[in-house]
DNA sequence: AGGTACTGTGGGAGCGCTCCCACAAGTGAT
DNA sequence: ATCACTTGTGGGAGCGCTCCCACAGTACCT
């Protein structure tokens, strides 16, 4: 019956004008307070304080995001289906870092999936209603206009995998072609001569750099490079599988295959079984990534480890000073930061 | 030098004042129209539509969860450490089902972790803020304080595994115990007849339910139940490999194991292995979860699928019926709900 | 005719904050 | 004493929306 009064009159949260009332003093001391500014005498500050504590202040975010133009919000955005997503320790991983680099910092992360048509239309809502201060795209295609889109918005962007090597957004990378190189020499080291490459999807940068550092590291080694000896895979199991029964017919003669993620590798290990293929005395297998399916894998697999958590970590804070210090967009161009993080590899029975 | 005038007059996105001049309409009309209200009349609306497409006016979320006290964002709150949360194939099937769900409404999800204590009190920060809408909760302990902040602050919330049966909070689960008693039902078929038991963590409910239908089936199959051959795990491999390796000390003629969860049979594989048994022709291995990593394992593990996408589903349809309907809260002890999702035992050679 | 009800509409008030101008008070140079 | 800063502070204006009251218009009773 009671039914409470209107929209939550007194009663429900203070609000800054109380916290001021009960600090005696007015609004935007409180707000300066609230925002760490430095032009506030210490006794104030002090007494403020105690009147947000007495009080249980918080501010209201929406009201705030309202009158400053800004959400303290940032969206993660990935343009692969949520199976994906998951199926690949990677975005893990990555999400680890972002979550760990923003749990210092009072943003919020949104969660975003633009695999669908209809989920892109409803993203490109959400940048245009600027509901997020940043964005992080993570894995994005070569022909993908997302990130055209954000620049155009004039929203700041970390990119973390180039789409080239002419990248404009800013963007994180772990060093895709050193990794690859690390891997082949690993195998030309265990005396493999036959070294075949399942490649990742070709439209991503980061794959088209690994088998850049193939065929360099092949090249310096002083061996030919075998192209019948490099398939093209998608990062997914069912094509390393595939990639994997492809190679074995053209070159059935092959002694190590170097996947270009771990997730292949695990394809291309059943192929290798059922080809009758022993790991590591028929063939020796690496795969990239360095994930827990590395460690699973029967025999457990050498991979190249991908600091990707630092990744997260790295988007995170190139993209907090890129939000921090908007400035016109004429000097900004100058100031494009690209950072490349080293891999390592890890070697285990598989090779 | 331009400098740009003072915060973004004009030329800035479209307001909702500008769509109704555009429109020749006033401000309310354009409201109703973006809102969907039934109360504006075919003409009116067809124009504001017009008027909305021409100006590409895009709501502006702050100005509206100010207006109206709501934020068209739900959370999604993990008590876990992140560590574990992409460990445990659970959360990502969970959030996919959670992210399919909300991909027909205008609500935004948050990710948020409550694992360090800091986190937390950064998460009641928010809750207190109240900028969410509702919130999901997963995988919560039975002595979290969480659920009973949510109920104090009066948020809209669903829980994944509900903390006991007698579960205040609306709900959704699956069937632990019929899954449970699935898998040692399917053991006794198979002629086994030493079944141990690895829990999960014993302040997990559905854990409580998985060793209530372990026991039931061992009884109403006319076997005595033999506590040696339960021993507690945590839902962690590490955890299942300790449990196994006690559990072969207790009782080596153990012929068969259920574990609560896949990852935890995966560490019963490695101390079964260990000790020189082999699966299935020794001792048969049933998980729980029917994740990425049973159909991985060697030999592939039978496992007990839980509906988890679906789940997450329900959960969202379950917090968007309790957001909309708001209402006193006296009345709304009577109408929870817990909705409880059958399993299905996917046989594979481990058993 | 006058009442009563409903439909569609305009626009004032107000959500809780930040921004910024105004101004008091203090400090030091002239 | 005057001017010119600097420092700390109060409070008006306004961010873009929703809510709701007021009211014109129409329809259907008495």
């Amino acid at each position: 019956m009671a039914g409470h009064g209107a929209r939550g009159r007194s009663g429900g949260r203070p609000t800054l004008e109380e916290v001021a009332a009960r600090a005696g003093v007015g609004r935007g001391t409180v707000s300066r307070v609230i925002n760490g500014s430095p032009r506030v005498s210490e006794a104030t500050r002090a007494a403020v304080e105690a009147a947000v504590a007495e009080l249980g202040y918080v501010p209201n975010t929406a009201a705030r995001a309202l009158a400053a133009n800004r959400t303290d919000a940032i969206a993660l955005v990935v343009p692969e289906p949520e199976t994906r997503f998951f199926a690949e320790p990677y975005f893990s991983d990555m999400l680890r870092g972002v979550g760990a680099a923003l749990a210092d910092t009072e943003m919020q992360l949104l969660l975003t999936f633009a695999s669908s048509d209809r989920k892109r239309q409803r993203l490109a809502q959400y940048l245009a209603a600027h509901r997020v201060d940043g964005v992080l795209l993570v894995s994005v295609h070569a022909d993908d206009p997302l990130p055209d889109m954000l620049a155009q918005l004039d929203i700041p962007a970390v990119i973390s995998g180039p789409r080239s090597a002419e990248e404009t957004l800013t963007s994180v990378d772990s060093d895709n072609y050193g990794g690859a190189r690390q891997a082949v020499e690993h195998l030309l080291a265990r005396g493999r001569r036959r070294i075949a490459h399942i490649t990742g999807r070709l439209d991503v940068y980061g794959a088209q750099r690994r088998i850049d550092g193939y065929r360099d590291a092949l090249r310096e080694a002083g061996h030919e490079v075998d192209e019948l000896l490099v398939e093209p895979g998608d990062f997914t199991e069912e094509g390393g599988r595939r990639a994997m029964a492809a190679l074995l017919e053209r070159r059935p003669d092959l002694d190590a295959v170097f996947a270009a993620s771990d997730v292949t590798a695990a394809g291309a290990r059943h192929a290798l079984r059922e080809a009758g293929r022993r790991i590591p005395g028929d063939v020796a297998l690496v795969g990239y990534d360095d994930s827990a399916i590395a460690r699973h894998m029967d025999p457990q697999l050498t991979s190249v480890r991908q600091p990707i958590e630092e990744m997260g970590r790295s988007m995170i804070d190139l993209l907090l000073a890129e939000i921090a210090d908007r400035r016109p967009a004429v000097s900004r161009a100058l100031e494009r930061r690209h950072v490349v993080l080293p891999t390592e590899l890890v070697e285990r029975s598989s090779s």
